[in-house]
DNA sequence: AATGCGGGGAG
DNA sequence: CTCCCAGCATT
């Protein structure tokens, strides 16, 4: 490719030396590697996109426990999904992770589409580098990834300037990756090449002293390997603020509304939001019977990658719903249904399961 | 080409 | 606190 920095090595020794560290010092006994199946390298890679291995590893086991097949998950509820999902966060994984599963099984038997990585990339949450991953691990044939890890190692190796987010950026690097990647041996130099970035060429405190391209690598000999890959621009993170209703019935029940079926938190459940007290002064009069307002509990901050959102925890206590609320559930925190909830909903309803009357014995004080 | 989309681990 | 991670979809 006409865009493709000078390797730093020939594919071949490339290849010899990076399995060769693998061999000895990569990871062989992780969830998804046995058994070793096309669903449940595809779980994995979806849930390993944005997360790192240590948080998805407890994620995976209980996932794979409720969906052991992929026509278990498609025939599941969007909501046990999701409920299996609350907490790992960018939900449209798990949304597409779904849909993907009925495709697959309406359109291809019942089996992920390995043929091609283009007949994977047309599943929902499928991308280049995913296709590929499930393929090499799969089914050992020739594909390429280029993950973050991936990124950052060939960006050392060949002090690739610019943000890998530009496209001319990522396209060396996809070239680079696409060169090194050999014939045999796919799923093992597939985890090979994720292991070296998370474990040996890390973001922060590389450990070159051990590394087997030391001798060849662009960034080493320049002094300062952590420079590379050039970080993002960053911008202003903006802060939003919102009131989140706590609204309970006479059983202590909590009332819930499922977010819209994309964008943010999109088809999980939440606290009906208010931007301004009067608007939630409003929903209660339209709303409910006999409202009772109790003090405001204390703000916190939820993070996003985009933006800050500080939120107002505001109890209310009512006799009943009276309007027409379309997709809402009352909550029981003692009896919780399997619903995917929003990480900082999921926090706010479990501080309330002690104070809540429990009909069932519990510990006395 | 730029932006939206979560949550948590690491320093 | 800040940075950014086994990315992809949408605009």
């Amino acid at each position: 490719m006409a865009d493709m920095p000078t390797p730093c090595l020939p594919a071949e020794e490339f290849q010899h030396r990076l399995l060769t560290w693998f061999d000895k010092h990569g990871r062989h006994d992780l969830p998804w590697q046995s058994p070793r199946s096309a669903y449940r390298v595809w779980v994995s890679e979806i849930m390993l996109q944005q997360t790192q291995v240590t948080t998805v590893i407890s994620y995976f086991e209980r996932f794979m426990a409720r969906f052991p097949t992929l026509e278990a998950l498609a025939t599941a509820p969007q909501d046990d999904v999701l409920h299996h999902w609350t907490g790992l966060g960018y939900y449209a994984r798990a949304r597409n992770l779904h849909k993907a599963a009925q495709v697959a099984m309406e359109e291809h038997g019942g089996e992920l589409p390995t043929e091609s990585v283009e007949t994977l990339m047309a599943l929902p949450g499928i991308g280049r580098s995913t296709a590929g991953a499930i393929i090499a691990q799969s089914t050992g044939r020739q594909a390429a990834i280029l993950d973050g890890n991936v990124k950052r190692s060939l960006t050392r190796l060949h002090a690739v300037a610019g943000w890998p987010g530009k496209p001319a950026v990522e396209r060396s690097l996809w070239a680079l990756a696409e060169y090194f990647t050999p014939t045999t041996r796919l799923a093992d130099y597939t985890q090979a090449v994720m292991d070296f970035g998370a474990t040996l060429c890390k973001r922060s405190n590389p450990d070159c002293s051990i590394c087997p391209f030391s001798d060849v690598c662009r960034a080493y000999a320049q002094g300062e390997p952590q420079r590379y890959p050039v970080s993002k621009p960053k911008k202003a993170t903006p802060t939003r603020e919102t009131i989140m209703l706590m609204l309970r019935d006479p059983q202590g029940r909590v009332w819930l509304e499922q977010r819209p079926p994309s964008g943010l938190w999109g088809g999980l459940w939440s606290l009906p939001q208010f931007e301004r007290h009067s608007e939630l002064n409003d929903w209660l009069e339209d709303n409910t019977k006999a409202p009772e307002r109790h003090a405001a509990l204390p703000s916190f901050t939820h993070t996003f990658s985009h933006f800050k959102l500080v939120i107002t925890p505001q109890p209310v206590t009512c006799e009943r719903i009276s309007g027409v609320r379309e997709s809402g559930v009352w909550y029981d925190v003692n009896h919780p249904p399997a619903l995917g909830l929003a990480a900082p909903v999921k926090s706010l309803l479990s501080q309330l399961a002690p104070f809540t009357l429990d009909p069932t014995p519990g510990p006395s004080y």
